[in-house]
DNA sequence: ATGAATGCAAACAATTTGCAACGGC
DNA sequence: GCCGTTGCAAATTGTTTGCATTCAT
C-alpha cells in the first residue's frame, strides 16, 4: 500500500474520502470540476487505475458496464434489482473468515471483496403480478 | 421463473447448459455461429437480457467492462488479481444463510449472488518485490 | 534537464437501438 | 393478417490511447 500519490491521485483520494460513498469516474470528473480545478477525464481514469493497483481504491462494475469507485473499506454490499436497477445497501457480511483462509491457501494478497445479490425487489414483484 | 423461451433464447440456454461455464456475449455469438446457424449479435444481447429478467441467466461483469453470462447455479466465485487479471475459481461460499434472511427482511426475491475477491496473486507479488 | 504526469481529441469495444423483414399463431 | 422476434447497420456510452505540453525534482 503505497502512500506517495501524484497531485491528481491525492485530490481524488480527498474527494472520495469526503464523499464517503461509491462514485462513477464520470461523476468524479464533474465533482472535481465543481470543487477546485477541473481534472482531465483521462487523468481521472488513469489515477483511479493507479489507485486500484496500489490497493487504495476499489471498483464495482454495474450491470450497465459503468464502474463505481470508492476507498477500500468504505464499501458496502448490495441487493440489486435486475428489473429496475435499484440498489439497496446491506450491512452484514459473512465472508471475513473465508477471506483469511483464501489469503493463506492461495498466497493471495486480498485487497477487498465484492458481494452482491441480484433479484427482484418488492415493487417490481407487485408490478409483475398486477400485469398477469 | 418462466419456462417459455423464444427460439433464440432456447438455443442460448442449450449452449450455456452444454458449456457449463460463464461466457461473454461475443463469444456466445461465435459459438452459435460454429454450432448450427448463426444468431445476430443484437439478438444474443436481447435474449440474454430477457433470460436475466426471467431469472434463468446471471451475469458477472469483469473489470474490463465486458460481462460473462451463465445459467444461474452454474456460477462459481472468484479470486481475481487486480494486476494481471487472472481469475481463480473458489468453491466455498458462506452466504446462503444471509441470502435467506435478506429475502425475508427486504421482501426481495433473490435470483443469485456474486462474490469476488480482489487483490494480488502470488506471481505478481513476486514480480513486485523483484522490481524494488 | 529528464522522466513522469496531464490534457485534449481521436480511437476503441461492448452494448443498445431503429427499423425493415420474417415467422408463428 | 397481426404481433412479437430477428438481423443488420448505425448510434451510444464508458473507457483507453497517442501525442504534445507541463510539472516536479
Amino acid at each position: 500500500m503505497k502512500t506517495q500519490y501524484t497531485r491528481s491521485q491525492a485530490r481524488i483520494v480527498r474527494v472520495l474520502k469526503s464523499l464517503n460513498a461509491a462514485i462513477s469516474a464520470q461523476d468524479l470528473y464533474l465533482e472535481l470540476k465543481n470543487r477546485e480545478q477541473p481534472l482531465g477525464l483521462a487523468t481521472v481514469y488513469r489515477s483511479l487505475e493507479a489507485l486500484k493497483l496500489q490497493g487504495t481504491v476499489q471498483a464495482r462494475t454495474l450491470p450497465t458496464g459503468e464502474s463505481l469507485y470508492s476507498l477500500i473499506s468504505q464499501d458496502q454490499h448490495h441487493l440489486t434489482c435486475v428489473n429496475c436497477g435499484q440498489s439497496i445497501p446491506i450491512d452484514e457480511c459473512p465472508v471475513h473468515n473465508l477471506e483469511e483462509r483464501l489469503q493463506q491457501s492461495h498466497r493471495f494478497q486480498v485487497y477487498y471483496h465484492t458481494l452482491e445479490f441480484f433479484g427482484r425487489c418488492y415493487q417490481c414483484q407487485l408490478i409483475d403480478s398486477a400485469n398477469s
